[in-house]
RNA sequence: GUGGUCAUAGCUCAGUUGGUUAGAGCGUCGGAUUGUGGUUCCGAAGGUCGCGGGUUCGAGCCCCGUUUUCCACCCCA
């Protein structure tokens, strides 16, 4: 007997994380719903081309590629199986992989589908995704996101519409959370200024640094990607901004004043900082330099939250993209989206036991029997209670009293309905209530007033 | 990809300097109680000690490899 088990990075769910896990997706859909975002789905893969080249060089590296179905071997030319380097090769043993986030394929989707889209399209879109990542602390290769994009509109209304969803999702699930902001210009800005625009990559990972491994390193990283004494000098004012969102902004204004883009993107930041001023969001919003984010297709706001009372990567992230259905040949489609990491999201509300009594999915009642006839007889009474919306369970066979009963205790199940031959007789059941221990002999209608009651 | 760490019953874990037959709690099943659960008492089932090799008279324990767990880095939800 082999012992079983699953690959690494995933996890089984059982019935009560998967109670607690749709009261997470229930709340964000309700939420999604409410400023008018419809669903989608794409498959669970895609081509390769499709997926490659999109998130770099690294998230290439993490695309989990499926290997071609029969023959795989046969696109591999004779003899070259061990000239081929391994890149070389999956080229040609594999054509589709698991899909990455949901961004990309929405871009897809939209570009293949815009026949049946109207812009500005709003669209929500929650499944799994998978990353060929080592597991740990808040990292699965196998988890979910929970995505809403607008695209085909370059309004900064949208970035206000997500930021209004974000602080919505967070009050309703009770978690404290702070909402960081930047934009993409600025960071562009902040290269142009100092002359070194080719190495704005280098300088966001290393300044995304700049609270983990201090000033210090972040200058030494800098100069070690080859940037000039003057250029990091020029950097300092940027790196020690400090004071309220207005103050930083100000303070960067004089710094970027001869930047046009960078200008653009402190402005596009003001307007949307004031907007959410005037709608009052109560989510603390900090602007933060350091916040770049590795994927390279943002090119406006860009946004990540992360949770207050737990220490957690963050739990939802997002940003403006101008052009990212341009490689699949639609031009000129701005878009911008967030992500809410589910999975996180649990882990967040379990280490804060923030979930309520999730009694919706529960059963109310158990019929427990003594023989199949009198099963037969229960099961024309939870046909009808089922009808009114009641969730009832009939157990399915004549066992052992002791046994019926334990069952309705494992599965906090509150009522049992007894069926003996005196109750058949009489037209009757025994209602017995699970908490109070206390019975007594009801008729149908007496039955369902009872349960109806105690909702 | 780099570094560390863990692995013993279904679950959580004990297991002495390497020494006879590897233990506990919980859970499961049976009984006390043949029409009553959650409490109590009694009993039972359940183990290739992750896998492979090595050292030794002898390995759950030591060594090597491998896989897995968890964690950090990289990166990210």
């Amino acid at each position: 007997m082999q012992k079983p088990s699953i690959p690494k990075g995933t996890r089984d769910f059982t019935p009560l994380e998967m109670a607690n896990r749709n009261y997470i997706f229930d709340t964000i859909k309700e939420v999604f719903r409410l400023y008018g975002f419809q669903q989608i789905e794409t498959p669970a893969m895609e081509n390769l081309s499709t997926l490659m080249g999109k998130y770099g060089e690294e998230g290439d590296k993490l695309l989990f590629k499926i290997l071609n179905s029969g023959d795989f071997l046969n696109q591999v030319p004779e003899g070259e199986l061990s000239t081929l380097s391994s890149l070389q090769l999956t080229g040609k043993i594999s054509e589709k992989g698991l899909r990455y986030d949901l961004t990309v394929p929405f871009a897809r989707f939209v570009v293949q589908n815009r026949d049946k889209i109207s812009f500005p399209f709003k669209r929500y879109q929650i499944q799994p995704v998978w990353r060929a990542d080592r597991p740990q602390k808040g990292r699965y290769r196998e988890f979910y996101q929970c995505d809403v994009d607008v695209v085909g509109s370059d309004s900064l209304l949208n970035e206000l519409e997500l930021i209004q969803i974000v602080d919505e999702v967070y009050r309703r699930l009770n978690i404290r959370v702070v909402l960081k902001l930047n934009n993409r210009k600025i960071l562009s800005g902040i290269a142009e200024m100092i002359g070194e625009a080719e190495k704005i990559t280098d300088i966001t990972v290393a300044i995304d640094k700049l609270d983990k491994i201090g000033l210090e390193k972040v200058n030494e990283e800098i100069a070690s990607k080859g940037i000039s004494k003057e250029a990091i000098a020029l950097l300092q004012p940027i790196l020690l901004l400090s004071g309220t969102n207005a103050e930083k902004l100000e303070q960067l204004k004089s710094v970027l004043a001869g930047s046009e883009i960078g200008l653009k993107g402190i402005e596009e930041i003001s307007t949307i900082i004031g907007l959410c001023e005037t709608m009052k969001i109560d989510t603390p919003i900090e602007l933060d330099l350091t916040l770049a984010r590795g994927l390279n297709y943002y090119t406006g706001a860009i946004f990540e939250v992360k949770a207050l009372d737990v220490q957690i990567g963050s739990i939802t992230g997002g940003g403006r993209y101008d052009n990212l259905t341009g490689v699949f040949g639609m031009e000129g489609v701005s878009g911008v989206g967030i992500s809410f990491g589910a999975d996180r999201i649990y882990d967040v509300l379990n280490q804060l036991e923030l979930y309520p009594e999730t009694s919706a999915e529960q059963t109310r009642l158990l019929f427990v029997s003594f023989g199949w006839k009198e099963l037969n007889y229960c099961l024309a009474w939870a046909a009808q209670l089922r009808k009114l919306g009641i969730n009832t369970e009939v157990y399915p066979e004549p066992a052992k009293m002791k046994k019926q009963m334990s069952y309705a205790d494992g599965k906090k199940i509150p009522f049992v309905a007894i069926v003996g031959e005196t109750e058949m007789i009489a037209g009757k059941v025994m209602l017995k209530d699970m908490k109070s221990g206390q019975q007594q002999l009801v008729s149908r209608e007496e039955l369902i007033a009872t349960l109806g009651n105690a909702e």
